[in-house]
DNA sequence: CTTTTTTTGTTCCAAGTCGCATAAAAAGAT
DNA sequence: ATCTTTTTATGCGACTTGGAACAAAAAAAG
């Protein structure tokens, strides 16, 4: 990790045995184990099944459960806002705007090969998070720069004039959020895409007045 | 179970050796447990130490784990119904209603003797609704019979002038549901009382229009 | 070809977990 | 007092789980 003199493709092997997986492969089937059964519901067997790694491998790369979970969360982190950032880039109307980033999260809700698992930190981090402040403090993060990410797009809506002068971006930003949320869980208990994807219509439509 | 000729105060002793626990407390103890760590997290030595009952004692009245688990979900949407139900029946604004409903709400989010863990459903059930059809339908279910009581109140509230004519009261119902929704995941992850108490004012305000 | 380095794959260990079998206790019924 | 019924309490056995030790394999370096 710190001396990286050349950049990263065709760099001159290491030395030893050369490893049999990509991490970053890796660490994402990870995530997908936990993401379907939850922290503790999935043991290490589970993960290395999961990989095509064995145990000691797993140790060896990302280090013992608890550091493979976090460091899963973050990488669904990292790939959750580059969705939505790249949504909330887009240019069109308030409405469209929004509609584009629901659309993107309904994607990785709805990503799982077999079952249906919303969102990963909704799904798992939220169950673990009250006794442990690491991931709690995570997961806060998280939400806040999404909340940030939608206050912005609705003051820069109400400067354009799509949004009267008397709305509160903040009180908006948070409701839609709030529609995120319920996306994910209401996903993983089994509601069908179409209809999320009309609860997050009709929720922009109240929330753009 | 089937011939209780008697109501159930004063009833003449059954037979054997008498209980050591009321079976209602216990459940509730066992929620309790359930609630911090989830249901793979929770072990039935947990929920035994948590009821005081052993492991033995614990089956025979309330069946395997997953029984017990089943059992003290429904128990907790009867809770959460009943205090529901409650505040939407007080009379009075719409606004002042739903205030009404979301105090409740964070009443129950907030109950946790130490730890603040938000809502048992949200925080415990949605992590293992994708594998377990019984569990996701419970979930589901209990949702929807939410959804209709704000939507009922939605319908009173536009009948009365207190909405204009062409709210949607459906779509309300989902976005304070939603908001419901969000109170729950962010108190478990650490957000403060009083500012879910701003953020569930800022969506009535909203809603209200 | 041998040495060094790194990863893989097998195996073991201690603790935890769940279900069950069996004994002990506490009450009413006779 | 003894028997029957119901619950509590203890303990066992099989399995799972997370961690670690150790040898084998694969590659570069000398």
């Amino acid at each position: 990790m710190r001396l990286g003199t050349k950049k990263d493709k065709a760099e001159k092997r290491p030395r030893g045995r050369p490893r049999a997986y990509e991490p970053q492969t890796a660490l994402r089937q990870a995530a997908e184990a936990f993401w379907k059964t939850g922290y503790a519901g999935t043991s290490l067997d589970d993960i290395s099944a999961a990989t095509g790694m064995n145990r000691p491998s797993l140790r060896a790369a990302f280090g013992d459960k608890h550091e493979i979970y976090v460091k899963a969360l973050s990488d669904y982190w990292e790939l959750k806002f580059a969705a939505m950032r790249k949504a909330f880039e887009t240019d069109g109307t308030l409405s469209e705007t929004l509609m584009r980033v629901y659309d993107a999260a309904l994607s990785i809700y709805f990503s799982g090969d077999d079952q249906v698992l919303g969102c990963f930190v909704v799904g798992t981090a939220i169950t673990e998070a009250p006794g442990n402040p690491e991931i709690q403090r995570i997961v806060a993060d998280g939400f806040h720069a999404l909340d940030a990410d939608f206050e912005a797009r609705f003051k820069q809506a109400r400067g354009a004039g799509e949004l009267k002068q008397d709305a509160d971006p903040q009180a908006l930003a948070l409701l839609a959020s709030a529609t995120m949320h319920t996306m994910a869980i209401r996903a993983r208990s089994g509601t069908s895409r179409e209809n999320l994807r009309m609860l997050a219509q009709n929720a922009v439509k109240v929330i753009c007045g």
